[in-house]
DNA sequence: AGCCAGGGCAGGT
DNA sequence: ACCTGCCATGGC
């Protein structure tokens, strides 16, 4: 077993993991278990500080995961001084908030399930996808074993048909499912190593059920594409109401954060979107 | 009961 | 390029 402990100042599990860019994680003994692939970890705020606590083997992997090297103070301060005084606010609010390094084939997945999806639900769906798929592990965390399901990698699902994610509970988002397990299984995502945000976001465009918000959120979370502005309702709301924007095409209104915010714009659309849904009651 | 949710597609202008 | 209706399901 594997403790990491790092400064609380620029990092607040809660808040992160309840963002809304990760649904694989639950309440645990005053902290939060998360998952990520096949891999479980235990974190919680003590005084002042983070305990991470994994296993010995997965350290270097959560240490990326939570993105841990990258200073946020840095983020927070250019948020502060970006000259949107909603982002200053929103910014000194989620300060805690880290983008997580996520799997990309996870993300891409969990993101075709969220569309036009609520966040509890679309966390019943994954459960359900990796309790009906997944490899069954066990982890001792916390000084409790825990059981869980991995997230399942493509080729296991590359049988799977239509029916059973409608069984499943995913509606229309089930052909979408099988489209891009598909497209995975086929090399979508083999050699993307060194593709630029667009172009990345230009190859998974190609994919039915794939669409701008979609790929947006797969670059950003599942590839650390932080010039990535995913816009969604609430960001949407956002533009409109605290930046007094007059486009009405999301995909606009994405390039228009991009250009203004370059490589910080997925920091910065984390810190607009946890402030926009705390207005309204959601965390 | 009815609106809403981290949307996308197809078909029409 | 923009607009509209439709798509399943269930949280609240």
């Amino acid at each position: 077993m594997k403790k990491i402990v790092v400064s609380g100042d620029f990092f607040n599990p809660a808040d992160t993991l309840n963002c809304g860019q990760v649904f694989r994680y639950f309440d645990f003994n005053g902290g939060y278990v998360a998952f990520s692939g096949d891999k479980a970890c235990f974190l919680k705020t003590e005084g002042e500080n983070v305990l991470v606590e994994c296993s010995e083997a997965d350290e270097k992997y959560f240490y990326n995961y939570f993105d841990l090297a990258e200073d946020y103070s840095e983020i927070v301060a250019r948020a502060c001084e970006s000259g949107a005084e909603v982002l200053k606010t929103a910014a000194l609010l989620g300060k805690g908030v880290r983008i997580l390094r996520q799997k990309g084939e996870e993300a891409l997945l969990s993101f075709v399930i969220s569309q036009n999806n609520n966040i509890p639900r679309i966390k019943k769906l994954i459960e359900g996808l990796c309790s009906a798929v997944g490899n069954k592990k066990t982890a001792v965390l916390a000084g409790e074993t825990v059981q869980y399901y991995a997230f399942p990698e493509a080729s296991e699902l590359a049988d799977k048909t239509e029916d059973f994610y409608l069984n499943l509970g995913f509606g229309y988002r089930a052909r979408y499912m099988c489209e891009v397990v598909r497209a995975i299984n086929g090399g979508l995502l083999c050699g993307i190593e060194n593709l630029s945000f667009s172009e990345l976001k230009k190859r998974l465009l190609e994919v039915k059920g794939v669409g701008e918000k979609v790929a947006d959120c797969a670059c950003l979370f599942g590839f650390h594409k932080t010039d990535s502005f995913p816009v969604d309702v609430w960001l949407e709301r956002v533009y409109k109401q605290d930046f007094n924007g007059s486009l009405t095409d999301r995909k606009k209104i994405s390039e228009y954060f991009v250009s203004r915010f370059k490589s910080d714009s997925g920091f910065f659309q984390q810190y607009l979107f946890y402030y926009k849904r705390s207005l309204s009651g959601n965390r």
